[in-house]
DNA sequence: TCATAAAGTGAATGTATATTCATATAATAA
DNA sequence: TTATTATATGAATATACATTCACTTTATGA
């Protein structure tokens, strides 16, 4: 499935690479997958309709290898910024914060990854089933020193991936009348985790 | 920028019309959006291609009819059944499950909600942003009698939106390795919003 | 500096598909 | 019945756009 693109070898050849890259995913942050088109992104690079040709067998070959390189990038400056937290509930706590401060950082993230769901699904399963994975070895760790509940963790990671892309849908997207900032929102996701969200008697 | 369609008035052109909107959600379920053509659709349907044109001026129109449909009737669906909870605590869980429900029996709402973030991006504004001024409504006159705790609850609308829709769509995908029961995840995430995620000491 | 490979070109091609339209049939109301 | 409106047809149209290809230019290393 997924499709082999052909890697520059010379100076020139990377710049061009890079350039179509970038402006594949600049396009893509703005007009989503469909609305762009191979002659867009290539009059923003500033090549000719064929060099797009010359690395990538297709349009969806970019993309495949965009979101890649997204997924890696993100899970590198998680792990970077949580691995020197002591107790998983200061790990979950950076986790978010991070997850949230890359997302407003590099809003396109969203376009790219949730429209996975329509153009390739494999690629999207695999995406949350590895993220989820991931989360889970964390979370068991956790659990075998008695920090978190004994509850079922792969639910709970999608709880929680859930709760991270829809505040940060909502941040990224501004939906609501109040625009939040990372700290304050990051608070409330912690309340309920620390606390629950109902009022204790 | 919402299309104006043409409602039919005959007993025939009601039946045809219906039959169009069957099989566009079936194709959109299948396919999603831009997989699926016009052609498709009037094929299915039984009609001809110009017919499609007596009823919708264009295909996102279409497009926009079901996904208001979609939206009303999930509101309808989850008000119906917690209109009788008492507590707080007891409607979240019963919506949550109403949500969760009705995702595993029409599948197809993520395919045509999520993708209007592609295709519309008002339309998909709109849907949250009501979806999230209800929630806080509800969440409104819990905090007036102390059932929740004192939090941002427009951020606790996302944060509860975003854990339906990630464990809903665990549950539709059949991500992860094991299947999971409506019954058993949403304890899971009960026990989160009510004693938080980590142990108490 | 010459040979070879890599990179780059952009006009041309082919296909897919949303939409139109002239026309036909069916239903309805007067 | 007849006039009018609603519904239905499907071939034709128009356009958008991914991809190809024959060719040129540039870089590299022997």
């Amino acid at each position: 499935m997924l499709e082999k693109i052909k890697l520059p070898t010379t100076r020139n050849g990377k710049a061009t690479f890079h350039l179509l890259l970038r402006a594949a995913e600049l396009l893509f942050l703005e007009n989503g997958y469909h609305k762009t088109t191979v002659a867009d992104i290539t009059q923003k690079a500033g090549v000719a309709a064929g060099t797009f040709y010359v690395y990538f067998p297709s349009k969806i070959s970019l993309y495949q290898h965009l979101l890649t390189d997204i997924s890696h990038s993100i899970r590198k400056e998680i792990a970077e910024k949580i691995k020197d937290k002591d107790s998983r509930r200061d790990k979950e706590k950076e986790g978010i914060k991070a997850f949230l401060e890359y997302a407003v950082k590099n809003p396109h993230m969203y376009n790219i990854i949730w429209e996975s769901f329509y153009i390739d699904r494999a690629l999207f399963r695999d995406y949350y089933e590895s993220f989820s994975r991931r989360y889970v070895r964390g979370l068991e760790s956790a659990l075998k020193t008695a920090e978190i509940a004994d509850v079922d963790l792969e639910v709970v990671s999608y709880i929680l991936m859930g709760v991270t892309n829809f505040v940060g849908l909502k941040l990224i997207l501004d939906l609501g009348d109040t625009p939040k900032t990372i700290e304050s929102v990051v608070d409330t996701i912690m309340h309920v985790l620390d606390h629950g969200l109902f009022s204790k008697k």
